[in-house]
DNA sequence: ATATTATTTTAAGCATACTTAAATATTTTT
DNA sequence: AAAAATATTTAAGTATGCTTAAAATAATAT
């Protein structure tokens, strides 16, 4: 399975799971950078070889087959996340920025090597779950974005669910990093706005980030964060 | 560069160092499983990128900006055997083969972060030398070939320089490995083939073996394998 | 020195993964 | 419902990295 395969179908994996996009080879095309005829192109290969549905002008959607391979890749980059942070205590960014490239080059046996050796993590250091050998992914139920949170109220956070660098620099910035704790003082409705309080400061988020932040009530007791 | 580039270069790289075979397009074409046609292509297209000299029926040779190419390959290679090999315990060809693919995948800042969590290496598990960041690589002067032992002398192993499975599988079966001591008993000079004592176990190697399994004086203070 | 053998090179062709441009279908606006 | 805008598909073409077959050259044997 070549590098340019394995993307086109983590590309439709992402968006039909968080980002709730289309996927129109149209947008695959601008999520990976190739024109619009070359995700169609794509589209046909891969349909032939029973990875995805084709259909004129329909959505692409994954068979079974393109599920596994997507889910498969998703534990591998995970894990590589999961490793280069907790060795070489790189940044949000830098792992994934890394894993992106290692995953396509990671046989299932040295993925299962680094999955021992990390004593079986759940999640990576954003908060996402890691599908397990089988591709089983747990459900997150007990996390919610921010945006919905209730003014007042302490939380832990849970996910960061973004690769963008900018985001996590701000992040990392303002000690926005999963299992630590905000509270939120203010839930601007007018525009959409958070206002929390994380390590003494009060800083205010647009909706942008308030949806890509996860947090969860804080008596729960599963972290998404590895002991140190 | 592609991965395809880089294998050619290192092939070449290979061929000139240890090996000492001619680097003409046939032999690097059969290291690397390609037809002598495409080797002939490659090479012409890599010359005319400044990665080798090349001239008609002549052996290829590397140019300072090849040879650098092929360093860094090495580096990150060797790299990444040390790495799996301490965190995983990986056999010595597992950590080769899956270096092999990884190798190609590995941006310099995250050599140098493998390079810096093990502490600045300077050999890697099958105790071939760690090219350092600037691509010079230890000149393993007070090391030599078994073949070359004498007899009734122990010596410490120090480089087991291969790449075979069936011939590390042969080394882990009878404890040799970098680090472990063995005394010659016999050097046959009629056959050319070694009686050493390893374990307590008297084995024969015939030159095929004796040539790449390299050894040092016992009295000598540095040793090729990590501290555990 | 010549003939035979082996190797290298050239030539033509293929698959993958892209490109741009044109044709076609869909969606949105009016 | 028709026109305009947008998106998708088809078609033709390119670069990379290979293939096999044939031609050119080099190496070896007689």
């Amino acid at each position: 399975m070549s590098v340019a395969v394995e993307n086109f179908i983590k590309a439709i994996y992402k968006c039909d799971n968080h980002n709730n996009d289309d996927t129109k080879p149209g947008n695959i095309a601008k999520k990976l950078g190739i024109s619009n005829a070359a995700a169609t192109d794509m589209a046909q290969k891969l349909a032939s070889r029973d990875l995805l549905h084709y259909e004129k002008y329909q959505e692409l959607k994954l068979t079974t087959k393109g599920n596994k391979l997507a889910l498969n890749l998703v534990r591998k980059h995970r894990l590589w996340e999961a490793l280069l942070f907790q060795l070489f205590d790189m940044s949000l960014h830098d792992i994934h920025r890394e894993a992106e490239l290692l995953e396509h080059q990671t046989s299932d046996f040295l993925a299962n090597k680094i999955n021992t050796y990390l004593r079986n993590p759940k999640f990576d250091p954003h908060g996402d779950p890691i599908p397990n050998e089988r591709g089983i992914i747990a459900t997150d139920d007990d996390s919610f974005p921010l945006s919905i949170s209730k003014e007042g109220k302490t939380y832990i956070i849970s996910r960061l669910m973004s690769d963008d660098k900018e985001f996590f620099d701000f992040c990392t910035l303002h000690g926005l990093k999963c299992g630590n704790k905000l509270t939120v003082t203010n839930q601007l409705t007018f525009n959409k706005m958070t206002q929390i309080l994380i390590n003494n400061n009060t800083i205010l988020l647009n909706e942008d980030f308030t949806n890509i932040i996860f947090v969860k009530d804080i008596h729960d007791e599963t972290s998404p964060i590895k002991p140190s």
